[in-house]
DNA sequence: ACATGTATGTTGAATTTTCAACAGGAGAAT
DNA sequence: ATTCTCCTGTTGAAAATTCAACATACATGT
């Protein structure tokens, strides 16, 4: 178990809980720690939710087939990441994906349940477990929603003005850095790379930018302060 | 507050508290019932995330000002409605939005803490918020995913394909109606009515599909290429 | 039946995006 | 310095989307 601690106090669903506490929770949680082979199946779709995992060591993917029988990568979640949270929580009868080991991986497997309800001996680490996984999902939906916001857009052009418009919000100012390279970002906006480059090559052309790197600055045309 | 039964009752955050707990609850919980004229605001961009929100009567719309000052809505919340749950829950400490009262409403605001920490007393009404509270956020996040995995798609094809495709899945049949007009569905996908309606006709010459109305029906046909 | 309004399908032109391919630059390794 | 690789910007052609406008169908109410 011990290997397990720096995963886990890396994990967001455990922060603010103390080394020497963990194991005792763990315990009164009922965690699991299983481990997994490359390829082998950690949830199946088709079972309920019940389990919320974490993952300790390797790496997890989440796959859903299609109606035609494709297989699509959901996500990829790494060490101290949660996966199954959503689903847990939502309460779904039968999980729609599958999450299985992309390589050798380790997990541990919580009843969400045994989060959720607090335990007969008043544990009271409880509070902080919900508080921890009410942010988690909190955190996410933030997250979503914003780029949701941006990716709505039609245009390459105003998504990435969106995008960096906010980023200079974040930034409390018109010069900023951006967590993404080019491909990163043609990502994160769900346009193509070059097409991402023409943009911003003909908006830094039209004055309204100028960007090196991973930097970027808006020049604004309009007469509102800096925020 | 007789007049905010129904509206409670109905909203999510109270799903499986009785009528006659409710008022015990929203006391114990220090719930404040406002009124909001016409574009009033209700809770202020900049003000640190400290309450859920509800909506009794009326619309509350959700808006942000960019940084070049233009204002974007970004939600509106109906009766019922939950609003600000998640800045609350992730303890944002300036709330990038605004609320404001899209017409005259009345809401009630609860300090979220007072939710997601039980009471002195040991109400045993808390355990069923906490868990109504996540299942509320946990359901929304899935949505989202869900959204994003479907427009993430490049092409109008293969975003309705992907959305009927995971329609005919949840119906466990390849007939099935789905909830949206084509204007609506249109919007949920992120592309033109118009494009929308030549590519269904498209695939309805191809066998791929056939549809009436809201009822589609899934041809299965050659796996198509993906991606 | 008729008029009306709304929703949906169609069309063609303009715009935008994708796609493939290539070129230049920065950095790393040798 | 040289080579190599990765990242980014550029280009032109093909494909897809948007946009405006119109046609048709369907439902509703009179």
């Amino acid at each position: 178990m011990e290997n397990y601690v720096v995963a886990l106090q890396k994990c967001p669903l455990f922060h603010g809980i103390s080394e020497q506490n963990l194991s005792s929770i763990l315990r009164c949680l009922g965690a699991k720690v299983s481990s997994y082979s490359k390829k082998e199946t950690i949830l199946a779709e088709g079972t309920p939710a019940k389990y919320v995992g974490v993952v300790l060591s390797g790496a997890v993917q989440i796959i859903q087939d299609d109606y035609f029988g494709n297989r699509n990568i959901v996500t990829f979640i790494g060490p101290s990441e949660l996966f199954g949270e959503s689903f847990a929580c939502a309460g779904v009868s039968a999980i729609p994906v599958s999450a299985i080991a992309s390589e050798p991986a380790e997990t541990l497997l919580i009843d969400c349940q045994k989060i959720t309800h607090p335990c007969s001996q008043g544990c009271e680490f409880h509070q902080q477990l919900i508080h921890n996984l009410l942010k988690v999902m909190a955190e996410k939906n933030l997250i979503f929603h914003q780029k949701i916001a941006i990716t709505s857009k039609r245009t390459t052009r105003e998504k990435l003005l969106a995008y960096l418009m906010l980023q200079a919000q974040k930034n409390h100012s018109n010069t900023f850095e951006i967590p993404y390279s080019r491909q990163e970002l043609a990502d994160y906006l769900e346009v193509e790379r070059s097409g991402l480059s023409v943009v911003i090559s003909k908006l830094a052309k039209e004055g309204i930018l100028e960007t090196r790197q991973k930097t970027f600055k808006l020049i604004k045309p309009l007469p509102y302060p800096t925020a």
